[in-house]
RNA sequence: GUGGGUGUAGCUCAGUGGUAGAGCGCCGGAUUGUGGAUCCGGAAGUCGCGGGUUCGAUCCCCGUCAUCCACCCCA
């Protein structure tokens, strides 16, 4: 009886063409992050339970992976350890373990998978990539206007244009609320119904802030402060009353205005309505927004609270998280990958006649491969139509023949399969003629 | 987690309460050293799974799983 052969619900294999195309992304967002001095780093899959508990809130530690403690204990049901849920919870913990061996400015990229048990969806997978980048040590707003135009040169690089860069602050949220009279308890509840009002409209956000449980002499307190196209100016004016708000605008009119000198510049927004979930922001927001994807390509923020829950002191950080899932379904939809990215991997079929020594063939291959070329033998004997066939469907674009008319001439017959052109050249020739580049 | 759609050949999808279909792909041949075009032929499916109604279910009903869409949330 056969077992059912499908990966497990939200995972995924991923076949050659797309190990490729995410091979592909992840170089070019290790590239540009290298360029701005990030280092690499990474982490185990799994961590104690209690380094992720009291990291995302509720909503978040309901989608935690958890893991059974194992042997005798298994039975009662505990659980001692859980599957990453992000990569900025373990960076925190590493910074908090590892803090004398680190630069006073630790500045790491981590491309790896973390696991949410979410209902899948186009682009939300349970097993999925974030590709984090994240600077520990600084409140400079510096570390907030680099991360932008570190994250704008990635997107601009896979081809992007359209994108936006979400800007806002929490304590500009948070004055808000507080000022409204919203109390503490309700300002997530608050939060997740602002954040939709471009989506919903005033109306629907009223009608969300009611159920709620918001009262309405608040709701429409703070509907007035959103709902006429908040700026920066503007808000200065409305929170006037509120200090703390007054310098998160003015950091956003830091990020804002250095950003300028940098590739963010043209793509940064400020967003009033932008919240995000994760509860462990203290400054700064990001997100990323395309036309074609209701969520986020990736978002990010400062969090100068999460390492001192580990060492017991603060230490600033702010950091972003591209994902890498959602810009690969954006990039497949809209035919961004370039043509290497999709042609399949060898350069050069060898052929293999029947009753010819198979050692001619393994001999022009390894040949062939000294000078660089990606070859493939063809394994078994076959019609050379057969082996033609076999080369195209591989999107191989050159097949060298090698029979025994070659073989008693010393040469080599090609075929290239893209023009249908054929020469015959003599062995020492073939190397070049196949389209080595001799790097002796 | 809530609501809705879909599940039939490798893929895209038709179809009917009475023995299962097309296109594309695949395989073979025309062409035993020449692929892509054309022609001829061929293989292939417990109709997602389990139960029920029925003389009989791929079709109707219930459940379940998968998948997609919207909501929720998020990368």
């Amino acid at each position: 009886m056969p077992v059912n052969s499908r990966p497990a619900r939200g995972m995924r294999d991923f076949l050659p063409e797309d190990v490729r195309r995410r091979e592909y992304v992840i170089a070019i967002v290790s590239d540009v992050y290298q360029r701005y001095g990030f280092e690499p780093l990474e982490t185990p899959a799994l961590e104690n339970i209690e380094t992720l508990t009291g990291k995302y809130g509720d909503e978040g530690h309901a989608l935690m992976f958890k893991v059974l403690r194992r042997g005798e204990h298994e039975a009662s049901g505990e659980t001692d350890l859980a599957l990453r849920y992000d990569l900025t919870v373990p960076l925190a913990r590493v910074v908090a373990e590892h803090r004398g061996k680190l630069p006073k400015f630790f500045k790491r990229y981590q491309v790896q998978p973390v696991w949410r048990a979410d209902r899948p969806a186009r682009g939300r997978f349970r097993e999925f990539y974030q590709c984090d980048v994240d600077a520990i040590g600084s409140r400079s707003m510096l570390i907030e206007t680099e991360l932008c135009a570190a994250v704008s040169d990635v997107l601009m690089a896979l081809g992007f244009r359209d994108f936006v860069l979400k800007l806002n602050h929490r304590r500009l949220l948070t004055g808000v609320l507080s000022s409204a009279e919203i109390p503490e308890t309700l300002h997530g509840a608050a939060l997740v119904a602002i954040d939709k009002l471009d989506k919903i409209g005033i109306e629907g956000v009223r009608a969300e802030l009611a159920a709620r449980g918001i009262a309405s002499t608040s709701a429409e307190r703070v509907l007035e402060v959103f709902a006429g196209g908040l700026d920066l100016q503007r808000a200065r004016d409305v929170l006037a009353a509120v200090p703390d708000a007054l310098a998160a605008i003015g950091e956003l009119e830091d990020i804002i205005a250095l950003s300028a000198a940098t590739s963010a510049g043209p793509y940064l927004r400020f967003d009033p309505t932008l919240a995000r979930g994760l509860s462990y922001y203290t400054g700064a927001i990001m997100e990323i927004a395309v036309p074609d994807l209701p969520g986020s390509l990736g978002g990010g923020g400062r969090y100068d609270g999460l390492i001192g829950m580990f060492l017991g002191e603060d230490i600033p950080a702010c950091g972003f998280s591209l994902g890498l899932e959602r810009i690969l379904v954006v990039m497949a939809e809209r035919g961004m990958f370039p043509a290497h990215v999709q042609r399949g991997v060898a350069a050069v079929l060898v052929t293999l006649f029947e009753g010819e020594p198979a050692e001619e063939a393994l001999r022009l291959a390894s040949e062939l491969r000294a000078h660089g070329l990606r070859v493939e033998l063809y394994p078994e004997p076959d019609k050379l139509g057969k082996q033609f066939k076999y080369a195209a469907s591989r999107g191989i674009p050159r097949v060298a023949i090698l029979g025994s008319d070659e073989r008693a001439r010393g040469v080599l017959t090609i075929k290239d399969l893209t023009t249908g052109a054929q020469t015959t050249v003599g062995r020492a020739e073939a190397p070049a003629a196949l389209g080595a580049v001799d790097e002796t």
